[in-house]
This record gives structure tokens, sequence and C-alpha cells, in this order.
DNA sequence: CAAATCCCCTGCAGGC
DNA sequence: TGCCTGCAGGGGATTT
């Protein structure tokens, strides 16, 4: 569930927690689908490292380490980096904990959908290389560029991070809501005007979105253990069955790709 | 090469 | 009350 304004909450409020501090001890939990850098290895590498920077790219977060190495992390569907004390030490849930002089991150995820990977010097991702540009700096015209041999429906390919990177679930129908976009229509038939529209809407609510903190509908929390609050903003995510909040006809549910798609059949064409 | 399908994982809601 | 099924979905691997 974490997407692009999710993730650069989590990155604006650990910031100031990780960014300068030197990692004094590692703790891992067993190895799993979680770890992409087994474990021990993880906790040979980072241990004694100060992270220098704290970036984001879609919904990675990049955390830039002194010796020219890098961690990823990528939140998966029910990820939580904490920077309090909870959860526990016993929490069968904790994956990963780098304690600092300061304080301590702690990553959480229950389903462990979630990524920790850790990058050589120099060395380079898979998963990070093959990201299209970040949702809120793609202009008009690159978008309308990846769309155009696309022949999948607009949703579908919002959602495919290498046409661009950060769009979920969510922020994919609320997007397209607001640009009056169907979300069964085919991508490459998309005109330049409308990826104009389309470029503005997924910036302008995800914009939003961080603003309010992000959407917590489960998982997600804040550093701090705080929740967002864009959830109560939603327009059409999970509101099959409600009347459209423009038009007032009802709105309607679908599956597109095995995602549930949320839309407006008479505001959106 | 594009597109479709399956699967990883766990908690929770709903049905009976 | 308790068991079972289905569903939530990011994204990588595999198949068509």
């Amino acid at each position: 569930m974490p997407e692009l304004p999710e993730v650069e909450v989590t990155r604006r409020r650990l910031e100031p927690r990780w960014v300068g501090h030197t990692i004094e001890r590692v703790t891992v939990g067993p190895k799993s689908y979680f770890f992409v850098t087994p474990p021990s290895t993880l906790k040979r590498r980072l241990q004694g490292r100060t992270t220098t920077a704290l970036s984001r790219h879609g919904k990675y977060l990049v955390a830039q380490l002194d010796d020219g190495s890098r961690l990823l992390c990528h939140l998966g569907m029910t990820g939580q980096l904490f920077a309090t004390e909870e959860p526990s030490a016993t929490d069968p849930h904790v994956h990963l904990a780098l304690s600092f002089a300061s304080g301590r991150l702690v990553f959480r995820d229950v389903r462990k959908f979630g990524k920790v990977e850790w990058i050589a010097p120099g060395g380079t991702s898979a998963r990070l290389e093959k990201l299209g540009p970040d949702a809120l700096a793609i202009t008009p015209d690159e978008l309308h560029a990846r769309l155009r041999k696309r022949r999948i429906p607009i949703k579908t390919a919002l959602l495919d991070q290498a046409v661009l990177a950060g769009v979920g679930n969510i922020y994919a129908d609320e997007a397209l809501f607001r640009a009056s976009i169907r979300p069964t229509r085919v991508a490459a038939r998309l005109s330049r005007a409308a990826c104009v529209t389309l470029c503005e809407a997924i910036r302008a609510v995800m914009r939003s979105a961080i603003r309010a903190g992000g959407s917590t509908i489960a998982d997600f929390r804040h550093p701090d253990g705080g929740s967002g609050a864009y959830q109560q903003n939603h327009l059409v995510y999970g509101k099959g069955g409600a009347p459209c909040p423009a038009c007032g006809a009802e709105l309607r549910r679908i599956v597109l790709s095995q995602r549930s798609t949320h839309f407006c059949v008479r505001c959106q064409k």
C-alpha cells in the first residue's frame, strides 16, 4: 500500500534520524523473502557505516553510505520503518534494526513483500535500473512517449514501474478520476493533451497526499508511529457503489490486471 | 518484445 | 464459537 506519497513522507521524517548517524549495531531477523541481500551479509556491510544521504526513487528509499555503497529499501504492502523504541525486540515481524548512538531504526513488515538490498560501491541494482522516471518528475511528453506503444489499459500502464515510478493502486485510481480518464482506455491511444492532464493530476494528488502525511488504510505508519490522513480525501478509491463526488452517479468497481479499480462511468471517458 | 498469469506472505472479514 | 475461503496487492519470475 505504501506508494510514492507514503514513501516520501517516510523519507522526510526519517532523514534527520538517519543521515549523519553511524550504525553501531545491526540486528537481523531470520533469512526470508524480505532479504535480497542475505541477513548475515547485510549485517557485516552496514556495521560502522554512516549514512550521508537519504533519497527516493518511486517507491524505493535509497540510503547512501559513507563507503560508496547504498542500501535499498522497499516497503512492499505492509512495510513500516520506525524510529521509535517500539516495536519490541520480540516482535516476530521485525526483520532489520539499526542502532545509532542517538536511537534506533526498525524495519517491520508483516507480509514480507518489502525488500532490503545492499548495493556495492559503484554497483547497480536491477530493481533500480528498470524504474521509469519518478512520478513527480516525469513530463507530459515523456509520459506520452512511454505510453505510445502500450496496448494495455491506462491504469495497468500507470502501475508499471518501468513506465513511471511511484504510482500504485490507490493513486492510479485517484489520478485517473481527477483527469476524467477511464481506467480501461488503451494507454497508447491517449492524446498528448490527455497526457498533460494526467501528468498534472498525478502530481496534484501526490503533492496533496504528501501534505496530509500519506494514506493509512491499514498498515502504513509514520516513523514516529503516527498515521496519514489522506485516506479521508480519497474521491474514488474503495468507494465502489457510493455516489460520484462530482456527478452523483454510482461509482463502479471492476478488476483490472488483478487489481480493484474504482471509477465513475459518467465523468471518466 | 509485449502481455498475461502465477506466486511470494499474513491478517482479517464474511459465511455457515 | 470456530473453521474455512477469499481477498488485499507490489512486483518479480515464468509462460504465452
